[in-house]
DNA sequence: TAGCGTAGAGTTATCGATAACATTTCAAGC
DNA sequence: GCTTGAAATGTTATCGATAACTCTACGCTA
């Protein structure tokens, strides 16, 4: 491999003076510059990034780490992210901890070693707290995305989700709804907690029955087995006219289930969820949803890093972003069915 | 930061000692062992992955660039390409490089000045010749998927698209279709390229019309302007009864074109593609596609990269593994109507 | 008890770059 | 021709780890 010796050596020059015209610093003949820079063709000469990161003691590496790499809300955020990133010359890499602590854990013991400068975080839940508290003894900027995690101070970027829930639930009884049940993600997740609270509310505000029953939680990320769904399903007394999903995968479980059953959506049901359905939604363009601007979720988050990282105002207050909910209205909400 | 040397201090041995009792080498009595494991703990420290690289001279870090993040044929494979490379104690970085040759030079400039020990690429095109050609030139083992690239030697995973383009043909003239259509991608890029053969091949056997008009040649990537399309439909003198798309984002947009003008599927034209939709295909598995084994693209493409860095065989030949195309018939595809 | 082998440590050089300081070069001014 | 100061370039130390070598102390053997 070719190093800034090499490159010096065939120049007849020093290296820091290579390094000098590699960097475009300090005071350089153009007649040196010239014959360098040819050298550095001639041999295919690349900086070593590594021994760079050493000396700097900065890697203009980013880390995203998002919890479903699959899942079009996190890989339109990515874009978000990547685009604010390159813009200001920083590169990002990503992690996928697939809901899982142990995976996140493993992702944060990574971003340590590998001494990236700043990490944008869709943490797994609440008991990520450790996960953080690690990043913040080791002075690594970061940014929480989608879900806050209580007992850490930090920016973070959120939707409004409380507010997304009770919007769903009013979209539902203008239409006549009653019996609306709701599966979600775990409780130990603020997005999570906050669109349940929201339906909560929204449910006694509307004077509508709501059980423990109706209510069935579980993971967020994509499960090979439905039988807890059936089992859901089966256990309510009075089946629900309406189901309201938490994100988009737990929607494609239900559809699943309901359509190994044979009950059309919407004429025997309604469906709606939280989270667009990415490009897929434009496809056919078929559940009405929640949408969340995943873009923006990236691109803010990844501005507030940045700021932070390079610190205009020292230990400025922390800052909280709330992205408003939007309601799309497409073609998986009917009437109920007559009795 | 805590440094190797902080820990040595503090624990009254030498660095190299510290050293040895993170890598588990050389021979050290329980004692001092113990003393090092507690301070370290005491002090969280992590080593310095950057220095240990320089001295190291390799990474334990691979790259997988991509040319699409939103497409989930990308996001499965990734999952696959990951979880081949964490089993053998390996962490994988992504970039995306949006279909766009600039930002695959981009991101190959990165991958050579961050060092990483080996590189999974799925080209943006032939054009990415230079590109590979860099990589070869400083010896980055690097293995190429979903697509090959004439004139550059290496290990290869690919779909078997001819075959599938064949098929598609094939399932569409069985239900009785004679003006088939076909929009693909750049035909600089090896998979559309077969694809499109096996379409052209299976209409000359099946003795079908297919004029130039019928073919439509544009870019794999998601476009924000669908003028391209409209104007390719308006263009054929005689209208197709089925259209096949040559990777799934051109078949979301021309159903998206399709809605827009009132155009029924299956009913008034039947729509097939390459590849598939991930979860999204489960939700509504309208349809019929030829579906390519994602997952396994990357793994085994991991794999394959994998033994070329840790050279079982120094320099074996290289390697081309084709994966069966897989017909899925779902709902897009209908006799067509009577004139 | 001298000699020797080895477990358990330490020393020094190195990876490839850059910061900080040091030195050389050369043109302008008197 | 000599001084002076800025421009142009070089030298040395450093970042945090590891490889390769060296050293020390102790126990066993003859």
């Amino acid at each position: 491999m070719v190093t800034i010796y090499d490159i010096a050596a065939k120049a007849g020059v020093s290296a820091m003076t290579v390094s000098r015209v590699i960097n475009n610093t300090g005071k350089i003949s153009d007649k040196t510059r010239a014959k360098v820079k040819r050298v550095m063709e001639e041999l295919n000469y690349v900086p070593n990034q590594t021994a760079r990161s050493l000396v700097l003691q900065q890697t203009r590496i980013l880390f995203l780490l998002i919890t479903d790499i699959t899942n079009p809300f996190y890989t339109t955020l990515a874009r978000g992210a990547e685009d604010a990133a390159t813009k200001n010359g920083f590169r990002l890499l990503f992690g996928n901890s697939d809901e899982s602590l142990d995976k996140e854990s493993d992702y944060i013991q990574t971003i340590l070693s590998t001494r990236v400068d700043g990490v944008l975080v869709a943490p797994a839940g609440d008991p990520s707290l450790p996960h953080l508290e690690k990043l913040r003894r080791h002075n690594i900027p970061f940014v929480l995305l989608d879900r806050e995690v209580p007992g850490i101070g930090c920016d973070v970027v959120l939707g409004d989700s409380k507010e997304g829930g009770r919007r769903l639930v009013e979209h539902l009884a203008e239409h006549g709804h009653r019996r609306i049940a709701m599966i979600n993600g775990s409780s130990s997740i603020s997005s999570a907690r906050l669109r349940l609270q929201g339906y909560r509310e929204a449910m006694k505000l509307h004077d509508l029955p709501c059980g423990e029953l109706d209510i069935y939680e579980t993971s967020f990320g994509l499960r090979s087995d439905l039988s807890g769904i059936e089992a859901w399903l089966d256990a309510m007394p009075e089946p629900p006219t309406a189901i309201i999903a938490g994100n988009n995968v737990l929607a494609l479980e239900v559809m699943s289930v309901l359509r190994k059953r044979g009950i059309s959506v919407p004429e025997q049901i309604s469906l709606v969820c939280f989270d667009d359905l990415g490009p897929y939604a434009d496809f056919d363009p078929f559940i009405t949803v929640i949408a969340q601007q995943a873009y923006h979720f990236g691109y803010i988050g990844m501005q507030m890093l940045l700021e932070r990282i390079q610190e205009r105002e020292p230990s400025a207050p922390w800052k909280k972003i709330v992205l408003p909910a939007e309601l799309i209205v497409r073609r998986s909400v009917a009437e109920p069915p007559s009795p």
